[in-house]
DNA sequence: ACCTGAACACCGTTCAAGT
DNA sequence: ACCTGAACACCGTTCAAGT
């Protein structure tokens, strides 16, 4: 006898993600999932093969996220493409703001946790969209990598509390920014 | 009547980040640090007030071992800072290599953990004192972070596998220190 | 076909009892 | 003064039994 779905994959990757950034790695209990979905735990393993397979799509559904932010920061058209780097960077920075959490997890994905090849390169598409016209196509990786490195240890030092002195943040924000559009500009020596 | 102390909190602080290494965060269990040591669970709670409690003294011991390389890595007293530079960053890139889960750790800490502010300024140090030397005392701090986002955000991009194609790493690598150096240098424009 | 309670192994932590 | 077994609450996961 068919019994009602109660809950949904889409409905248990949001609670599961809610509760990452309100109660952390250690908060994200199979059981508190459960409980946001209205369903015992072990239902859960209808729709998910374990916990680490949960976390994985809550990575990858974050991940995702992140790219489409970062695309459509990029979409703005402009012809510097100083310009475009500095917001493509600034929209992932309010990402990482709006979910730690969740940016700390694919940042710093656990020993087994493999992000899907494929929303990597969605989410980084745009970027090298953006290096190849401020760098030329001959460097574009390079380049793309370093102001990568860059963009997300900035962002990941902020998160950790790294700088203690806030108002001075955003100057090193800004100077780095500068800095290395300058340094990976076609004509740099 | 006095028992003869059958362990040490810095066996057990050892232990751990032996234990982090091989079975990660999660294989990181208080019975698990109490067999290596040679004791039973709730005996650790004689040294250590909890889990949590250990894992920042985890931290704390990598955080202060990472210093103690850069350190070192910065007193071959150079003429050229960008020399120096190249050296401090791949020591730390040696060290996430040793000890990827420490460096994980300190990189990206979970949302209570609280790095040791004189842990980090004894990190920071040798960096402070390169960067003054390569973009002059005015720009040190800025230098400074944007040379560390850098490094830092590199290195933990090629542990979290980022970087697919193996050989290319080396160049990224190369091509970000060189133009790093350039652009944080005191002529730049 | 999905949901559940019961059960199992495991974990962190406390505490009274041992030496 | 340190160590331990027993105990408790909690977690992930499985599975037979319900509908």
């Amino acid at each position: 006898m068919p019994t009602p779905e109660r809950t949904s994959l889409e409905e248990i990757v949001r609670a599961a993600r809610d509760l990452l950034e309100s109660s952390g790695h250690e908060g994200l209990t199979m059981q508190a999932v459960a409980h946001r979905v209205g369903v015992r735990a072990p239902s859960l393993y209808k729709r998910v093969r374990n916990r680490g397979d949960l976390v994985a799509l809550v990575a990858d559904a974050t991940l995702r996220e992140l790219g489409a932010r970062v695309e459509a920061a990029a979409t703005h058209a402009d012809d510097d493409p100083r310009l475009a780097l500095a917001r493509l960077v600034r929209a992932g920075r309010d990402f990482a703001r709006e979910r730690p959490a969740g940016f700390r997890l694919i940042l710093a994905p656990g020993t087994d946790l493999r992000l899907d090849p494929a929303s990597l390169e969605a989410a980084s598409a745009p970027v090298l969209r953006v290096a190849a016209r401020l760098a030329g196509e001959e460097r574009v990786l390079d380049a793309a990598r370093t102001f990568t490195a860059w963009a997300t240890g900035f962002v990941s030092m902020e998160l950790a509390g790294a700088f203690r002195l806030g108002g001075e943040v955003e100057r090193a924000f800004e100077f780095g920014l500068d800095r290395l559009c300058h340094a990976l500009a076609i004509p740099a020596s």
